[in-house]
DNA sequence: TGACTCCATCCACATATTTCTATATATTTG
DNA sequence: CAAATATATAGAAATATGTGGATGGAGTCA
């Protein structure tokens, strides 16, 4: 119960939302999601963090960079479904539909200076 | 992306996830419900309004009762979707357990003095 | 009509969540 | 080592959420 809450509680918010979204097409760094949703930076570590802590989404530190993807999902059913099915679900939803447009004008060499 | 929220706000909460449980035994009116939960009754009430402002269950007046039943999820693909998982899903959570093994103890004749 | 029962709403309180600013940590580079 | 950059953490403010007591409407029955 407590996992499954855990899960749901992280997909309860839109901003999340978008980045399991935007994750779905490919990893990302902090910048770029920063730069995506047009936040506060602490703001995103914050929201991925709810997400890592669900199993919904796992990091690795490159040089200076931590790359957030998504999870396999093999952690809990929870997340596996709830994974499959956001690949489909919202793919029409404005917000969601603006994010993923200005995803590929984002690049990690333009944003972060190194 | 409103509506997607509002079915993952819903769900992400213990009692409305019992309430969803164990309507999928039986319809309950509210008495049996708060039994079941040994919560106070405005809090039974408040909670159901949250599932059916998402579309996951809906009412209806019988004499002196009001009776919730699932809905039929054909509002959204999230409520038919995460409808059907939660019938498999924590079917063994010793939480969930616990709820619908008192379940069938729980009669309305019994509950409510009519 | 009047007493009683089921349920929803109102209100207040406590807790949780979202978000930001400021600061700290970690890594790379000169 | 020192400066610069990417990210995380701490703390605070605003808002949202869960909860229960008090109240009132609606229906039932004597």
């Amino acid at each position: 119960m407590r996992a499954f809450l855990k899960v749901m509680k992280a997909l309860s918010d839109q901003n999340r939302i978008k980045i399991v979204k935007m994750l779905q097409r490919r990893p990302l760094c902090v910048c770029e999601i920063q730069a995506a949703l047009e936040i506060a930076q602490p703001t995103v570590s914050s929201h991925l963090k709810v997400l890592e802590d669900a199993d919904l989404v796992r990091s690795r530190k490159e040089g200076l960079w931590v790359i957030y993807s998504l999870a396999d999902g093999k952690s809990s059913p929870y997340c596996a479904t709830l994974l499959g099915n956001l690949t489909h679900w919202l793919e029409n939803d404005p917000e969601i539909v603006k994010v993923l447009e200005i995803l590929p004008f984002i690049q990690r060499e333009t944003i972060c200076r190194k």
